[in-house]
RNA sequence: GGCCCCGUAGCUCAGCAGGAUAGAGCGACCGCCUCCUAAGCGGUAGGUCACAGGUUCGAAUCCUGUCGGGGCCGCCA
């Protein structure tokens, strides 16, 4: 049910009987939107403005024929033509409020759409190195990613959740060797790790378990012994302390996918020849990076990617001097096997240090699928955590990293997912400690909280009073809606009307913190709506004389309650009940 | 040097696929609880949407250039 939507096709419908061919594209142009102000209605279009052209009329012309088309519709109350050939809208109040209803009778399933068409999208995210405890940084795309799996398969997609496990590079050598010195202190030989160590604290209890079952076995042996097994294990472990600190996010991956096994598997060199038969790799030589000065920087033959065929700036190298792959091989190999593995869409979350990669990614994919496979890549800006009114450095190697797991202990889960999801992903964000763990006003996500915690409050008061049978729906589906004519009732009524449009425009787009900003604004009419009660009594949602305007009204602030209950559920926010300490 | 992101109120940020008089929160100031939760609400003050061109009936939004902040730039991942 989407009574806006359901009149954006009476207007299109309209507007063919003006003239316009459905097909056209002049149509994707035309908008109905709630305007900035009040006095241009309560939608209204630019279908006159934009048609007129191809029409070969005036604006003024084609808005009147639309009026007279629309004026008749059973909805509507008043149409005006203003400014340019603005076409503004003001409804009969049944329009909206009849809506709550609908509301009320679908629950979760209000503003879910089919748009998606059970495509399959593979979504890849996190994908931090498997070389430590997630960090706060990692948790903004973890979130992100979250939420835009679960806003997608809210719009009818089937979403894959994928963690790219890099298991195969040189810093998973350091880790190994990190594991070892730590084996070694756990022993009892004094060991120094020097900067080309991971030096975190969290390797330690690794290298006890090591010693514990290994014993000295492995004291004085050259790294060939022992390497590949510690570095196995290590990878194991850090792999599973990973999931707890995703899990602690409310965030599960479908799977985590090994770039050893592309190694292994002799993918790469598949990959790479099915390339080379289309012609898209070849042996030349780069030019120099311009600008930053390398020393150390020599011209070499070597095998290269033709990206620049596909959007790319430069060609990427797919072989290093030591005859080794590079990691962009890998990469191939593995946006082939996504490619291969017949999904309709693929989406990528990077971190902002990833930005030069988006480039080279999209050719590969472009390349592998022959432009058959649409790709999205989102990067998530740095976050900067603030702690004791600074800003904290973050450096794994160092090991003095804002380890995630520390964070969410000390704020929950529930506000780090909301405060990340309340920056576009591609703006900056500082997660204020001090601030976010104050559960004050300063915290959107208690503002929206609050909001749907009072409603349910009220509908506990009306079961106590008798008013209604139960915050079972069923009491409130035979209310009496034309009750609701106060226009802060309106208001409110229009703003849960939305809720399919905003669910829409931010799957569309990817954006998940559309949905977070829409719920602060229904929150926001819910706290003002709430406290005019205090003025007006007519407006008080429970009046012990008044049976069915409070059942009227109580299916207001239900549908309210429904949609945030459902907004949140998108954003992997649990809705609470009651806020009282 | 090249590429990507950003530049909107004192601060942190929204601004929907170009629409009419640019918004919110925080901070400042003035008000509102005998009452369904004041973790709330109403009001005042605060802007050359970095700058300059261009496209358009119409630009914060699209294009080009300049300036400023951040990120990245073969043999790290």
């Amino acid at each position: 049910m989407n009574v806006i939507g359901a009149f954006n096709d009476t207007m299109m419908a309209a507007l063919a009987t003006c003239g316009v061919d459905r097909k056209d594209l002049t149509l994707s142009a035309v908008s109905l939107e709630r305007p900035k102000s009040a006095v241009h209605g309560e939608l209204a279009t630019n279908a006159a403005i934009v048609c007129a052209k191809y029409l070969n009329r005036t604006p003024r012309e084609v808005a009147e024929q639309l009026k007279i088309q629309l004026e008749t519709d059973e909805r509507i109350k008043s149409i005006e033509i203003a400014g340019p050939g603005f076409l503004n809208f003001v409804f009969k109040p049944g329009f909206w409020t009849e809506n709550l209803r609908a509301t009320i009778s679908l629950g979760q399933g209000y503003g879910r759409s089919q748009k998606g068409e059970g495509r399959r999208v593979l979504l890849e995210f996190v994908s931090a190195n498997p070389t430590g405890p997630l960090h706060v940084g990692h948790a903004r795309g973890a979130i992100f990613g979250d939420a835009l799996a679960r806003l997608l398969e809210f719009t009818g997609y089937q979403v894959f959740r994928e963690y790219y496990l890099n298991d195969g590079g040189a810093q998973v050598d350091t880790l190994g060797r990190s594991v070892y010195l730590r084996y070694l202190e756990a022993i009892g030989y004094k060991v120094e790790l020097t900067n080309e160590h991971y030096g975190g604290t969290y390797l330690k209890e690794v290298g006890e378990s090591l010693a514990g079952r290994f014993g000295e076995k492995f004291v004085n042996q050259p790294e060939s012994v022992w390497l590949a097994e510690f570095k196995r294990f290590a990878i194991d472990r850090m792999v599973a302390c990973i999931r707890q600190d995703l899990a602690q996010l409310n965030v599960q991956m479908d799977t985590f996918f090994s770039e050893t096994t592309l190694i292994d598997s002799g993918a790469i060199e598949q990959t790479l020849d099915e390339l080379r038969r289309r012609g898209l790799i070849y042996e030349g030589v780069l030019p120099p990076p311009k600008g930053a000065i390398q020393e150390d920087w020599e011209p070499r033959e070597q095998a290269l990617f033709r990206s620049t065929l596909h959007g790319d700036d430069v060609d990427r190298p797919v072989l290093k001097a030591d005859g080794s792959w590079t990691y962009f091989a890998a990469d191939l190999a593995y946006h082939y096997n996504k490619v291969t593995r017949g999904f309709d869409e693929l989406i990528n979350v990077f971190g902002a240090d990833h930005g030069g990669y988006v480039k080279r990614i999209r050719a590969a994919v472009s390349a592998l699928s022959e432009g058959k496979t649409p790709i999205d890549i989102k990067l998530t800006q740095l976050v900067r955590v603030i702690k004791d009114g600074g800003a904290q450095k973050m450096s794994k190697r160092a090991g003095e990293f804002v380890q995630l797991r520390e964070a969410v202990e000390a704020v929950g889960t529930d506000v780090t997912r909301f405060t990340m999801l309340m920056r576009k992903n591609d703006a900056q964000l500082d997660f204020d400690f001090d601030k976010v763990r104050e559960q004050s006003k300063d915290n959107p996500v208690f503002y929206v909280q609050y909001a749907h915690a009072r409603i349910c409050s009220a509908l506990a008061y009306a079961v106590e009073l008798g008013m209604i049978v139960d915050s079972d729906d069923n009491s409130l589906k035979m209310a009496d809606l034309s009750l609701l004519i106060h226009p802060a009732q309106i208001a409110l009524a229009r703003r849960v009307s939305e809720w399919p449009r905003i669910v829409d425009q931010a799957s569309r787009h990817h954006e998940p913190h559309r949905i977070a900003f829409y719920l602060n604004e229904l929150a926001s009419d819910l706290h003002s709506y709430w406290t005019l009660g205090n003025r007006e009594k007519q407006l008080r949602l429970i009046q012990e004389e008044d049976a069915e305007g409070t059942k009227a009204r109580l299916t207001l602030v239900r549908a309210v309650a429904v949609v945030i209950s459902t907004g949140l559920g998108i954003l992997g926010v649990k809705p609470m009940t009651e806020m009282r300490d």
